[in-house]
DNA sequence: AAGACGAATCGAGAATATACAATATGATGA
DNA sequence: TCATCATATTGTATATTCTCGATTCGTCTT
């Protein structure tokens, strides 16, 4: 039985040649680690944030709500494809929708979302 | 020669049922698109940020600068897999590195993105 | 009730992303 | 110089995501 030593090992063999007391910084990483939940909420957005066409979607809906239809005409995609993309949006409680006859309307969600399209846009400037 | 009908053409054909001016209508969902170019930034960020690990790093680097080895202890993986974290959070110009004798050591490039991550946490909770 | 219509869902192939062992690189020190 | 160390890269198997035709589901109209 080969024993693969487990991951942080060799990492922590590194840390106690870099500090003296490398215990209290090892604690101090482990210790300000944010919640499994926490992690994962937040990476589920940026998640659905992170595709053309949603983004795209997402920036349409800033002005008004805006149909299926309408978003088909936005991101020139096919309807299944526009469908599954409102989908993931919804799911990732970003955007909001109501059924009027036929036709299905979409809606932001929280108006935060803006603020992470322009947040992106100036991280991006920036670089 | 089948000619599968442009996907917005059945779309047009519903936004004319929808509106009196439809043309109106199209001209403004398309004029009010952003560009290839802003969106693929936008996305990039949102795709470095959309997962787990790449955010624990963001979130061990919010107080100080940390080489290599801290943050294999953050994340409990292979040294190989800590690495490919980094280079893609490089590649997204969220982190910075320089180099000191066998030590590399990671921070921040722009503290925006720390907005980015509080914001995505309270879209979380309002969900 | 029948057909048309907008939208949602399904399913499969393609494209991307991820994890990580193995290996390479480059710096340090004996 | 040679061994060791921290990190970077590469190769590849696996997993996830994306796209989009086909189908299904409600709703409206006649």
């Amino acid at each position: 039985m080969s024993e693969t030593d487990s991951p942080p090992d060799d990492a922590q063999d590194a840390l106690g040649r870099l500090y003296d007391d490398p215990e209290a910084r090892i604690a101090s990483l482990q210790n300000d680690r944010p919640s499994d939940q926490d992690v994962a909420g937040q990476a589920a957005i940026f998640k659905a944030l992170g595709n053309d066409d949603r983004l795209r979607v997402l920036e349409a809906l800033r002005d008004s709500e805006c149909c299926g239809c309408e978003l088909q005409v936005v991101l020139d995609a096919p309807q299944s494809t526009v469908s599954t993309h409102l989908r993931k949006l919804k799911e990732a409680g970003l955007v909001k929708s109501r059924k009027k006859g036929k036709w299905s309307y979409y809606r932001i969600a929280d108006t935060a979302v803006f603020g992470l399209l322009d947040l992106a846009h100036a991280v991006q400037d920036d670089a």
